[in-house]
DNA sequence: CTGAAAGCGCTTACAG
DNA sequence: CTGAAAGCGCTTACAG
């Protein structure tokens, strides 16, 4: 018996201590049997081209230590089996509860993860979230808080460097969510956007900002969206003589680690995996316990800003100095 | 009964009409049970830093893919689960069978490896290999060639863009094997070889091939070792006058998709996860299915060149040019 | 080709 | 606090 009625001490030792001499594992297919729960957690991973597997792998690692944490395995199953595939794994009870991750928009597993009857958390922001435990970033904030940043410095005249909105048909909404973050306060703020849809390589990064430097009026701040694009976009600006944090101001979206060790150190807004992680899980245990019902709601997990040494006061134009709110 | 026994085309029909009709699902606890086996495969992943998560899951979504392919799943374990995660997951009979990634040269996980009594296929090479079955790329070959791709177009001044073998420390030993190929054909070879340790970024880059541009005899040929050195190395070069393929001749070790969407395509030996995985994962099936023995041996999948526009033959030197072989 | 018994290794209730 | 029965949903032999 393990943990569930009370126990001498003198037989609980010795207990333990024969199933420490003859190395005693309990049998998982017994006790998912006599038990009707299998301690473990369907993880259903995105492994299409196009998505970036570095943050995929982040949340894969916290979820499976938190996890083991709580003595709970994870069935790692690939997204494209679908909404059978959802199916499969509780019809079969190959698991308890389940975690979506990068669910897009129009997702056609959330219909049937509605009905599944097993706790689920959602990775991500659909559409028709209705009822559904759902945990992500707040990349519509994140979006506001980096034009805030650069309004707030007096810039007005602002350029987004942007994901390709088309490469992203039909997967997780996140880029989408903040350009309208950055659109609502450019309008808010009353700031001009010009949005240029660019690659994360060092080609295309020379392209787009040669075309952004010809622009009229100028551009004087410059927010990036794909998480690769600071490496190249900081040599470029460098290479046509204009310094981040001094003649042109540059926030974006990518990891601790990359932002730190630019030539530049770039301001960023930081995407916590680890927090949602932790958010997701928690759910996920208070609905294994019945602690919470299996219905929810959307969690957005606030960004925080992280400044670095790539911001700069927008210069004076016409020798009228911008007000600073 | 699934597929064991003779059974008339009647009831057949009728039984899976039924199970249609019922959306039957068989009780994976109870087969487990029943059976004396689980179909699933355990996979255990490195979640360390450091490691490139983008190959990590290329060879995760293959592995999954071919598991389903024949009915099997897989649970995930992270390798800091050490060798008693490995016992754990035998000794609980959650899966038939193991995958190790990312397996270092002295693995504290290979003793039990061996003595687990269920089928156990590494990634990777270890020391002590004795009676396992190992598939990995074979780097040393892939060293090899990258000397002698250069060797045979004359260059004999040749620049290693090498990784830090101390970040690697205890982790798995392809850097290693790669420079071991490299050294023995630059030996075979009679060639030059300078070792520049490096980070894959642009300031990094601007670094180290400063350096090497002031080398003396001058660097005709280069090696980069890092997957993530060609976007911002190719920068670089270009931007001190160097063109890949006129100037310089760059080869080296990165993703087909990155080589070919450089200003100058880089001729790279071919890393196949998808070949790693395939044999990998034939073999544990053939375990599984006791066609061969538990016991195996090392199996490293060739490289293959392929050659884009980065390579130029080597200048001739005071006069005199190169004898080709 | 088909039926029906035994048993896989546990957990859960039910007695003591 | 402890013992012993029943049963979880299958698969595997063993009969017919």
């Amino acid at each position: 018996m393990s943990g569930k009625r009370s126990i001498s001490p003198a037989t609980r030792e010795r207990v333990e201590r024969v199933i420490e001499e003859l190395g005693y594992h309990p049998n998982s297919g017994a006790q998912a049997l006599a038990g009707s729960r299998t301690n473990i957690i369907g993880l259903v991973v995105p492994f299409r081209p196009n998505i970036d597997m570095t943050v995929i792998a982040e949340f894969m690692a916290e979820i499976a230590s938190r996890a083991r944490a709580r003595d709970y395995d994870i069935l790692l199953v690939t997204a494209d089996e679908g909404p059978a595939g959802l199916r499969r794994l509780v019809g079969r009870s190959l698991c308890d509860a389940l975690i979506l991750m990068e669910v897009g928009s129009e997702d056609d597993r959330i219909p049937v993860a509605k009905s599944l009857g097993v706790p689920v958390v959602l990775i991500g922001v659909p559409q028709d979230s209705e009822g559904l435990h759902c945990v992500d970033f707040d990349f519509q904030g994140a979006g506001e808080t980096c034009v805030d940043e650069l309004a707030d410095l007096g810039h007005t005249e602002i350029a987004l460097l942007a994901i390709d909105p088309e490469s992203k048909k039909g997967q997780a909404n996140f880029s989408v969510r903040f350009r309208r973050g950055v659109e609502r306060a450019a309008q808010r703020r009353d700031v001009d956007i010009r949005a240029l849809v660019m690659e994360p390589n060092h080609s295309d990064a020379s392209r787009v900002i040669e075309q952004m430097l010809a622009l009229d009026p100028p551009v004087t701040g410059l927010i990036l969206q794909h998480s690769d694009a600071p490496d190249p976009v900081t040599a470029v600006l460098l290479e046509h003589g204009r310094t981040p944090g001094a003649d042109i101001a540059v926030i974006g979206l990518c990891p601790d680690a990359l932002a730190e060790r630019l030539r530049v150190p770039m301001t960023t807004v930081q995407q916590q995996a680890s927090e949602v992680c932790r958010r997701a899980m928690e759910t996920l245990f208070r609905m294994l316990n019945h602690e919470i019902p299996t219905t929810g709601e959307v969690d957005l997990v606030p960004v925080s800003l992280v400044r670095r040494s790539s911001m700069n006061r927008a210069p004076a134009v016409n020798g009228y100095i911008h007000a600073i709110s």
